[in-house]
DNA sequence: ATTCGCGTCACCCGAAAGGATGATTTTGCC
DNA sequence: GGCAAAATCATCCTTTCGGGTGACGCGAAT
C-alpha cells in the first residue's frame, strides 16, 4: 500500500515533468492548455484507475470446502511402531467388524495366525483390546 | 461497467468546464498552468482510483481451504434406527476401546446393564459383535 | 552360513464378550 | 394415576478374545 502510493508520487512527479518538458517544446500553439489539460486528466485517470486496481486485487473470500477428506497413511508412524503390512491389513480388517475367524477366511491363514498378528499388534500399539487398536489405528493416521 | 464509463465521462467533462470556468475567472496569474495541471492531475487520479475501485469491487478470488470438517450427527438416522440416548452414549465409549466394565465404571452402571445395553445396540445396527457396530455407526454419522 | 524379520500355525487357559430371558425401577407424558 | 419407553440389574450359557509360549519355513541382510 504505502509502496504504491510511493510509485504513484514519483510516476506523477515524472509525468508533469514530462509534461512541462514538452509544453515548452512544441505544445506551445492554440489552445496549449486544453490539450495540457486532457492528457493530464488522462494520464492519471490511468495511473489512478490502475492504482485501484492494484489495491482491490487482494479481495479475497475464504469458502470452505467440505472436501472428502481422503485418508493418506502416516506411513512414518507405521514405520515408528514396527508395523508390518500383514499387521497394517489385519487392523485393517478388525477395524471393519470382522472377527478373528471372518478375517482367517478372508486372507487364506488360520485363526491362530490372526490371532498372533492381533497380540503383535495390540503390543506395538499399546492396545488392550481389538476397539482400542482400531481407535489408536484412526488416531495415529494409520486406517481409514 | 458501461455505465461507470459514462459517469467518468459526465463527471470529467464537468470538472474541465469548471476548471475552464475557474481558470478566466480568479486563477488568472502566474504559473496558472503548473496550478491548472496540478489539480486537474489531483482530481482526476482522485476519479481514476475511484473508478477503479468500482470497477474491481466485484472481482473476488475464491479460496477454497480445507473445511475443519467437524463432526455432526445424524439425527434423523439416530431416530430411525430408534436408537436412545444412553445407547448412543454406550456406543462412542465402545468406539473409544473401553470394556464393558471400563463402561460400567464411567457410567456408574453394572457390567450387566452395559451388557444389555449393547446388546439393543447390536440389534438396532444390525451388528454382531462391537467392533462392527462401532463401523457402523461411523458409516452412517451416528458417532465421530 | 548364520542371523534376523516376517509370516505362519498350534495348544492351553483365563478373561471378555455376547445371546436369551426375565424382572424392577425410573421417567416423561396424557 | 396409569401407561409406555427407557434404564437398570440379574442369571445362565456359549462363543470369542487375548495372553503366553513354542515352533517352523522362508527370504533378505550380514
Amino acid at each position: 500500500m504505502l509502496k504504491h502510493t510511493l510509485i504513484f508520487g514519483a510516476v506523477a512527479g515524472l509525468l508533469i515533468a514530462c509534461l512541462k518538458f514538452i509544453e515548452y517544446r512544441w505544445l506551445v500553439v492554440a489552445h496549449s492548455v486544453e490539450i495540457y489539460g486532457a492528457l493530464v486528466a488522462a494520464v492519471f485517470a490511468a495511473v489512478g484507475i490502475w492504482l485501484g486496481l492494484k489495491l482491490t486485487r487482494e479481495k479475497v473470500v475464504v469458502k470452505e470446502v467440505q472436501a472428502p477428506a481422503e485418508f493418506i497413511r502416516d506411513d512414518a508412524k507405521v514405520a515408528e511402531l514396527g508395523l508390518t503390512p500383514r499387521e497394517l491389513e489385519m487392523l485393517v480388517l478388525i477395524a471393519l467388524g470382522l472377527s478373528n475367524k471372518e478375517i482367517a477366511d478372508k486372507v487364506f491363514v488360520s485363526e491362530n495366525t490372526v490371532k498372533t498378528h492381533l497380540a503383535r499388534i495390540f503390543d506395538k500399539l499399546g492396545a488392550k483390546r481389538r476397539t482400542q487398536a482400531v481407535e489408536r489405528g484412526r488416531a495415529l493416521r494409520l486406517i481409514p
